[in-house]
Formats: structure tokens, C-alpha cells, sequence
DNA sequence: TCTTGTGTTTCGGTAGACGTAACGCTATAT
DNA sequence: ATATAGCGTTACGTCTACCGAAACACAAGA
């Protein structure tokens, strides 16, 4: 007989089904396999595959003709973007950004999580005549920026440990560039929760970071500032890390993440 | 009996609803109401509250409280940016723009619609000693650029109009400033399928742009050049056109846009 | 106060989704 | 070569969980 509603439990079961299937496709960057996600969600390989045949005939997956494996479909990727965009990461971070500037007085910067680095979105030039900062839609590399590092720390560990396997340039005499320091040192940026990058990407200049989640718990960016050593120490003041902090938890209330991990 | 698969229909038809429930809700900026979505997707209100309910419990839509209107969900948003970011403009669009560097040698664009202005996403500079462009996560207006221009020609009717009752200023003497003026000059660009801009932002410069699509015909964003008038007249040469026209296309087919509308 | 609109709930019947099990097929290992 | 193991896919009968029509509670106007 049928559950009719009482409490808890409630509507449609296929759909969460449907929904979470498209999760662990968006999640994970390549394609995935029947069996795979049978697994993965806990259920039977025919119930996934009907779903997948249902979303494939609405373009919501597509198959790799070769080897049978499904991957996020084009349909789904528009729904993506409006999604995105109705929520809008830069006018969501604009007053804390505002806010960043108007009490450290420095070069403010929000940036994005990507897989191949931290991706500059927006950013505010400090009070000083001298112009320090970085260009929005610029690519900062994981190893060598305080972003990406504080972003890389808190992604997925399969994701750090694909990274880690990559070559690391060294720009600067102090980079590191090794993974095993980089390994030591991400593990004390992800303890604390902000990452610090003196002389790193170049000599005399410093950032600081911290991460911003959105509801899944997921990073989605880092907000930071740049500025010469000299006024931002490799141990910053009490003052610009409280702000930098309270700057990233705000912005990461507006996407919807609750406190607490 | 149920109809096992034959041809045609199978897999969960739940689905498919769910899935449209939520284009919609993407789709329309602020909330719905059950009925309105009822109508729009031509169902009973049982079945979109049900669903509501089903997405509701689990973080994918969200719902006013005092309205009792529903809204997209925290959940969909992280869904949302894992998709786009699997996805990746900048790097789909990175070979048509090189390629279109090569071609002209004057100044690339790409920028993606936003419901604030065409955002730029990627530039790449002209081989002129003389450095004409515009800087990687700026914003430009509907009203005076060619990126915007082409973008809200081959938008959304509804999006249009609510952007044409926005005050224009006037960044020239030439600038369009009236309603009128640019339905007509829009009209003409969604004829042809590209827009310059010529003396429109600043007195000298020109700006030829032409839109791409994603798989579902919406418009995206926008492959441009940016020059001296006197490199790029108000009426382009052929080559120009020629270039632009195929960068747009080439980037709408790698995003999975079926050409012929 | 009556009407008309919301979003929400109830309820029985049925059709659509479910699991089990078998099917081709391709690679890998024997 | 041959056997094995894994993949994505299909078949089918059971049964449950979704569906539609209609009624409900509340709010806003007339």
C-alpha cells in the first residue's frame, strides 16, 4: 500500500534518483559507466539505466558512441548556465568584496574555482599610489598563489592529488615546487583556513586567502588580497585575517552554505 | 499493462517533468507559483506540487515563505556550476579566438551574456603596436557595444524589452540613447547575424561582434574584434565578416548547438 | 460577505517503475 | 585459441508508488 504522505517521506523517489545521478555526473569530470553509478548511488543497474535512457532521449546525457559510457548532455549544460547565472557569484560577492577594501584599505580580489587554476572574477585596487593587484579573468596557478592554494586545500582530495602530480614551475627562488612541501604546506592551510603566499609568485609581494562554500559544502572560490610584503606579513596582522575570514564565510552564507562544515 | 519500451517511450516519464519544472524555474528569473507551472507545462497542479514537494526536501528548489512561490534551490545552484564548469567556455572557445588572431591580426573577444551586459571572458591583443581592447572580466552595456548589441538582439523578446526601459547614457554623440533607434539598429542585427559599433563607446573605435548558442538556441555570449575605425569600418570588409561569422559558429558547434537554428 | 484565486491535501485505481535474471558483446587473462 | 569477467542492455511479471479529480484551507479583493 501506498506511503500517502504523513511525514518524511513524500513525493516522487525517482526523481532524487534522476537527480542525484546527474550529480555524480557533474561531478565527476570524465564520463561514467552504468555499472559505476549503480554503485556509486546504491542501486540497481537497471534502475540507472532506464533514467539514463530517459535523460539521453532528452539531451540531458549523451553517450560516448564507443564506449558505451554516459557523460553530462548539452540540455543539461544550458540548465547549468541560467542556473548559475540567476545566482551570480560577482554580485553576490561585490558588497563583501566593498566591504574587504573599505577596512584593510588593499587590493581585493574574488576568484573562482577551476580545474586548472584559481580564475580571477572580480577585483578592487588598493588605496596606495602604487598599483598592486591582479587582472580579473587571469588564470593563478594552484602551487604558487594564496587562492589557488587555500581553493586546492579544501577541493576534493582526488582532485589535490591529480594536481600534485603535475609539474610545478618555480617563479621565484622561494616557490615551492615539490610535493611534498606543497603536501605539508596545504595541510596547514586547509587546519587553519586561509593561506598566506609570500614571495611565492614574485619577490617582495604577498597574499592572503580563504574559502568561500556553497551549499553542498563544496569550494567554490577564495577571496583574498594582495600587497607587498611589507604590509602584508608572511604572518598577517590579527586585523586582516579576521576581515579575511569574515569576508569569506559572509560570501559563503549568501551561496546558501550552512556554518558548521 | 505497462509499455515495456518497443520504440519511442521509455524509462521514467517522471523524470522528464522534474526536469522541465526546473528548466522553468531556471528559465524565469524571480519565483513561480504551482499553478503557473501547471499551465506552462501543460500538467495538474498535483503533479507539480508533488514534485515541488519531492525537490524541495531535497534543496533543489527553494520555497518563499510568505508568497508560498517556489524558486531554484541552493542544491541546483552547485549543480549548476559543476555542470558549466565541466563544461568550460574559456577553454571551448580558446582555439576559434586564436584562430581568429591569426586570421586578422586585430584585437579578440569573447564574452558571455549576462542579464547586467556582455561579460568578458577571454581577449587576446592585436599584433598593433598600438594596444586597443578591453580587459578580461569587465562589463559592456547592451545599448553602445557590438558584443552587447548582438547579444540582446538574440535574446529573450521578454529580456529585451525589460533591458530597452532601462535609461541608456550616452558615452558619445553618437551614442543610441532612445528605445527606438536601438529596436531598429537590433532589428537589422538579428537580420544578419552581427553588429558593430562604430563611434558608439568612444569616438574612433569600432567593434564588430557575432552571437554563438548553445544547444538549446539560447544565446550565450559573443565572439568580437575591437579596432580603430579606420582599421575597421562601420561596414567591415568581407574578410572580417567572414571571420567573425565563422568563429561564432565554430564555438555554437562545440557547444553542442545544431546549426539551422 | 461572497467570490476567486492561491497552495495543499485526500483517496482509490491503475499503469508505470521495479528487481531478477538472462542476453550480447568486448576486452583481458589463461 | 579459449575461457573468463566485466561491460551496457534487454525481458517480463509483480506490485507499488504515482496519477487525476475533487475537496480543502487560507488569502486577497469586490
Amino acid at each position: 500500500m501506498p506511503r500517502i504522505s504523513g511525514e518524511g517521506v513524500s513525493g516522487n523517489q525517482g526523481v532524487v534518483l534522476t537527480l542525484r545521478t546527474l550529480e555524480a555526473l557533474a561531478h565527476s569530470k570524465g564520463q561514467m559507466g552504468v555499472t559505476e553509478l549503480a554503485a556509486k548511488l546504491g542501486t540497481t543497474k537497471t534502475r540507472i539505466h532506464r533514467q539514463l535512457r530517459t535523460l539521453l532521449e532528452h539531451g540531458y546525457v549523451a553517450q560516448s558512441e564507443e564506449t558505451g559510457r554516459y557523460r553530462v548532455g548539452s540540455r543539461l549544460i544550458s540548465l547549468g548556465r541560467h542556473v548559475t547565472e540567476a545566482s551570480n557569484l560577482a554580485g553576490l560577492a561585490q558588497p563583501h568584496l566593498s566591504k574587504l577594501r573599505e577596512a584593510l584599505g588593499q587590493s581585493c580580489v574574488v576568484s573562482q574555482f577551476e580545474h586548472s587554476g584559481a580564475r580571477i572574477v572580480m577585483a578592487l585596487s588598493g588605496r596606495s599610489p602604487i598599483e598592486i593587484g591582479v587582472k580579473p579573468g587571469s588564470l593563478l596557478p594552484f602551487h604558487n598563489s594564496a587562492q589557488g592554494r587555500v581553493m586546492l586545500a579544501h577541493a576534493d582530495p582526488e582532485f589535490r592529488k591529480t594536481v600534485l602530480a603535475r609539474p610545478m614551475n618555480a617563479t621565484t627562488p622561494e616557490t615551492i615546487v615539490t610535493r611534498e612541501a606543497l603536501l605539508v604546506e596545504l595541510e596547514k592551510v586547509r587546519a587553519r583556513g586561509w593561506a598566506t603566499a609570500a614571495n611565492q609568485s614574485a619577490m617582495g609581494l604577498n597574499a592572503l586567502a580563504a574559502p568561500f562554500f556553497d551549499a553542498s559544502g563544496g569550494v567554490v572560490g577564495a577571496v583574498g588580497i594582495v600587497d607587498l610584503v611589507q604590509y602584508l606579513p608572511p604572518q598577517p596582522l590579527p586585523e586582516q585575517l579576521e576581515a579575511i575570514v569574515q569576508a569569506a564565510a559572509g560570501i559563503s552564507t549568501s551561496l546558501g552554505h550552512i556554518a558548521g562544515q
